[in-house]
RNA sequence: CGGCUGGUAGCUCAGCUAGUUAGAGCGCCUGACUGUGACUCAGGAGGUCGCGGGUGCGAAUCCCGUCCAGCCGCCCA
């Protein structure tokens, strides 16, 4: 006998077992149905492509992190570290079979071999919207419009006395080329290492930014000050959008700052237009995003119940992603859903509709003789659109069933003995009550319709 | 990559100044209960004490190594 095989898992990998999967799928299901609400369409590309393509627009960093490998055939390969660079790889590939704007969804793991650490794992789910192919702020907007629909969809739980409750941060980043004209910053490098410091404000507070920009060797005294000027100035979340966007032009005033609080009030407009409500959304000038892809609007969004822990969803736009595979690049902006830090928030605040098995009935058999007629009545539940388990045993106890049914948390079960066929009835038990009633089977399906 | 802490039953852990057959609670299975889960009671199954080596008459316990996990730092969204 050779020695039995350890079960065990891959640093940085998990099993979803259905307890997690079933409301995981749910949330997946709805947050789907949001985009195609929107007229967004599905596409889906292989976890497996060409490293030169998975590579093509990636830095040494995060080059370090691709999972990269020789298939069989000696071709250079990679597993997919995000899913933008393979839309925009269709994009070039079926570029005149697409209708522009090309709107898509795209919802699958993603691979990083990164060091894994709390809620950051080697394999995890993207869900990203992406509008490609128009410059029209409207796209913009309508991301954040999809924004608050999709959070609204994911709190749908959330008692009546608790509003739904989050709050989409959104700035663009013409903003920070204005800062870095004012400032007088000429190296592009260095004002990258600004917008990420503050960028982590949020995290570090604006003492933590003074410090990390203050240690900054690429800055003088001049830089610090117009930096510290904007921050303070600019921080105090308290004001309304229009006297902060006010405030922010007049200070900036170059054409660029122009540009950029023109394009910031043209976006908000239209997502109130397009219903989401203003207080939703809060012009925030401290909103960077760490990489610098991004050209415009960028946003980050929070359940304002749950700050501590980051944004559970967020995106901008962005130039230069299918000039990598084509000869012309297009405009594009897009949103990513943090799948795994929603869940664990809305399951933190209690609103995560959790739910361990997908049956809603449990058809028992009381005994192998009324085996036959138990199996037509799962049959028949099932053709009425009904999820009706079948206990597999003929000989098994009623109390092993039931307790099958309280550990699957199956809400009712159906018990069909002597007694109850001989009225032509069954009894529908509901498990959370223990309550019990007499239904004809005749209708049982539009029955229990009713009830769950 | 660096630092810290920890790995004992399915889970949470006790035992760790070395001393006969390694414990608890919860969970699981069976029965009391020949038509009914959750409560109660009785019984039962389940453990290479992470792995390898060392020192001892003797190691879950001490020493070394190693792997794994968690937290912090670094890096990164």
């Amino acid at each position: 006998m050779p020695r039995k095989v350890e079960p065990r898992l891959l640093k940085g990998f998990r099993d979803y077992l259905p307890e997690v999967m079933i409301p995981r799928t749910r949330l997946l299901r709805a947050i789907a149905g949001v985009f195609e609400r929107f007229g967004f369409e599905p596409l889906d590309t292989p976890t497996i492509e060409y490293a030169d393509i998975l590579l093509a627009k990636a830095g040494p960093e995060q080059e370090k992190l691709i999972y990269r490998f020789k298939d069989h055939g000696e071709r250079d390969v990679a597993l997919r570290y995000e899913l933008t660079i393979s839309l925009a790889r269709v994009l070039a590939q079926y570029s005149t079979d697409l209708p522009r704007p090309f709107k898509r969804y795209q919802m699958g793991p993603v691979w990083r071999a990164d060091a894994p650490g709390k809620g950051r794992y080697r394999e995890f789910w993207q869900c990203d919207v992406d509008i490609v192919g128009t410059p029209s702020l409207l796209a913009d907007a309508e991301c954040l419009a999809v924004d608050h629909a999709v959070m609204m969809e994911a709190q749908k739980l959330r008692p009546a006395d608790e509003p739904r409750t989050h709050v989409i941060r959104f700035n663009n980043r013409k903003l920070f080329r204005a800062l870095q004209e004012k400032a007088g910053i000429t190296d592009d490098a260095i004002m990258a290492d600004v917008i990420r410091a503050i960028d982590k404000l949020d995290k570090i507070g604006k003492e933590g930014a003074f410090r990390e920009l203050a240690a900054h060797a690429g800055l003088n005294k001049t830089n610090l000050g117009v930096i510290a000027t904007f921050l303070n100035t600019m921080i105090d979340v308290s004001m309304g959008n229009q006297v902060r966007l006010d405030l922010v032009g007049a200070y900036l005033g170059s054409e660029i700052g122009k540009l950029a609080c023109q394009e910031i009030a043209t976006v908000l407009k239209h997502a109130t237009e397009m219903g989401v409500p203003s207080e939703r959304l809060k012009f925030d000038p401290t909103i960077a995003r760490g990489l610098d892809y991004y050209t415009g609007t960028v946003f980050e969004t929070f359940l304002t119940d749950a700050m501590d822990y980051g944004s559970v969803m967020s995106g901008g736009r962005y130039d230069g992603l299918v000039g990598v595979f084509a000869n012309q690049d297009e405009p594009a902006v897009g949103i990513s859903v943090g799948i795994d830090r929603l869940i664990t928030v809305l399951d933190e605040k209690g609103i995560l509709k959790k739910s361990k098995s997908s049956a809603q009935v449990l058809v028992t058999i009381f005994d192998a003789s009324s085996a036959e007629s138990a199996l037509k009545l799962a049959q028949t539940l099932r053709a009425a659109g009904i999820n009706a388990e079948l206990y597999l045993d003929k000989d098994a106890k009623l109390k092993k069933q039931l307790a099958y049914a309280q550990r699957k948390e199956i809400p009712w079960v159906v018990i069909a003995g002597p007694d109850e066929t001989a009225r032509g009835e069954v009894t529908l038990r509901d498990m959370k009550t223990g309550q019990q009633q007499p239904a004809k089977v005749d209708g049982l399906a539009t029955t229990i319709q009713g009830r769950v």
